[in-house]
DNA sequence: GTGAAAGCGCTAACAG
DNA sequence: CTGTTAGCGCTTTCAC
């Protein structure tokens, strides 16, 4: 573990040369820079982050806060921030909110630990005693994915997105229209679910559609729990089914088409099924639904914040991302 | 953003006092340990994790390396990393490999930067100079899922758990069993699909039972691709079709599910098909499976490596952990 | 019990 | 172009 003093004392140079020309730094002779080089390769010579972090105040790493590693979400949003991360030689600490349990009440004192230069939330909601802490922080913060008040946001718009699949099933001439839907099973985000909802409301309103409140149900944003909500409208329903399921988050499509398939139904003959997200497993299901890309928001709020770092007086600005609707095979005109 | 001096000043002490203070450190009069906590309380101090490192040695973060965030076990097991470092206090620092994409090359150095204290690598291969480079990290490392040479690791016993589950289908009465393996088409960890294949091998082997290589298809890993070869496969046999169907993984069992659906086949009364892993969508698929802790492996490495920090002494050990066979509703005696 | 001083490994003026 | 001198914020002997 060579330093910079121990390569500066070997070739009999200063510090500061040695280090200005590992750096890059302009006044230093070429033949030097390459002594220097070539000496540090030979000891296999890496800096500190962390020294030098203590020196200039900057410790190239952000933090990425996440409500779980468990959701397609927020591990691909992750894996943007990342890669975008990576190729500005910052490295990213992780900071695990496990469903907002106890951990919950520590984070902030992490954060602060000046270990971090930038933060990006990934849509996890706080209290006003944590916002104060925010506040105190003063550092780049950007949030990916459900809003959070007081900060910037990159994300889709959770209204439109739901009033998009909502037409898609009118436009196709559904009117028994039921909703999966529901808060998080694991109080995550609650922003996105009354969003989305919002918009079902909205779209369904707006064409003059009945709303079956009988026809919705919670899903949990989770597969199995929506699976087993489905089984149940079905079961409780009887004849007088809906045609058409909005499913506010993919996750939660597939567990209904799981369900309607073991009620000995058919998608879409039966019923048909439209998700939210664009979850990888979506085309195997041939579901259709509304693409947003994740990784890409990610990336786009790891760069927002490198920029802030570049230059302080850039102020971070929000983005609505866009998404697709993607028509497969899970919906169709209802039976007649 | 108050510091040890500020406060030291503040109270008229010493900056050592005040340390030795916060940090429980014997040797301070009650008295003034109370009025020190107060005033760091006060002007919510909270100290420097990077300049205490540079004076200790110690950074209080692990490294966690995972091949992808994009896949259940990997994030799983970071999962549980990040819970039991979380509980001492100690932060995970990710280096996402992004599927051995370009940023190979790089990590090594941002692994050595002395940022983390130790590193948890999650079932990625390496070649000779990569190892090399390990080899002068001098920190604790251990692995966690597919075995990587010359480092102890934690996971389950592959070739075993593919045994396990070809017994079941073995006992349930079958004989025509095909595989849905082949190496992950992301070039992950080839180690794992190697042993499980050898696993089935060996148990077809020992029963006496006719491997049919034209009953093998490559799912590579994922749900989308496994469910394209097997539609492949019932597509090119036609009648002479096997009765089960033994998947590596529970992503390819539950492709595998869909793509006999899709066919017009029931599952299992025409395919019976098992799965590997205990994926968190198994049971809405009613998919039979060998169920395995990722998460529990995760924080087990954790724990190893907190103990080799504590006592240098103290070698790193793998471990074998356990699985279990999950009997769902996927798998069923052949029609006769 | 408490303080002074040195130092962790690096960067950043300021001289020369 | 290169070296000197201070720190960055904390921990850790070693005195008092």
């Amino acid at each position: 573990m060579s330093t910079l003093a121990q390569i500066a004392r070997d070739l009999g140079l200063s510090k500061s040369t040695v280090s200005r020309a590992l750096r890059g730094k302009p006044g230093v002779s070429e033949a030097t820079v390459q002594t220097i080089r070539e000496a540090a390769e030979r000891v296999g010579y890496i800096p500190s982050v962390t020294a030098a972090g203590l020196s200039t105040g900057r410790n190239e790493a952000i933090g990425v806060l996440v409500p779980s590693t468990n959701r397609w979400f927020y591990t691909t949003a992750l894996s943007g921030v990342d890669r975008a991360l990576a190729a500005s030689g910052y490295d990213v600490v992780l900071f695990d909110l496990h469903y907002a349990s106890g951990s919950r009440r520590m984070f902030h004192k992490k954060l602060l630990r000046r270990r971090v230069d930038g933060l990006i939330v990934l849509s996890t909601e706080f209290d006003e005693i944590e916002y104060a802490q925010f506040a105190t922080v003063g550092m780049p913060l950007i949030a990916v994915g459900g809003t959070v008040r007081r900060m910037p946001r990159i994300g889709i718009d959770d209204v439109e997105v739901a009033r998009i699949a909502t037409r898609h099933l009118l436009e196709l001439g559904h009117t028994r229209i039921g909703l999966v839907g529901g808060l998080d099973a694991d109080g995550l985000n609650q922003v996105v679910p009354i969003k989305r909802t919002d918009g079902w409301t909205l779209e369904l309103r707006g064409a003059g559609v009945c709303i079956r409140e009988d026809w919705m149900v919670e899903g949990g944003f989770r597969l199995p729990i929506a699976k087993q909500a489905v089984a149940e409208l079905l079961d409780r329903v009887g004849e007088d089914r809906p045609t058409a399921l909005l499913c506010l988050s993919d996750e939660m499509a597939m567990g209904a088409i799981l369900a309607i398939r073991d009620a000995g139904l058919r998608v879409p003959d039966d019923i048909s099924v439209i998700g939210i997200d664009g979850h990888p497993f979506a085309e195997a299901f041939g579901l259709t639904t509304c693409v947003q890309d994740a990784e890409a928001q990610g990336s786009l709020a790891a760069q927002t914040v490198l920029a802030q770092l570049q230059d302080t007086t850039h102020r971070a600005v929000g983005r609505i991302t866009p998404f697709e609707l993607t028509v497969r095979s899970s919906t169709s005109a209802p039976a007649v």
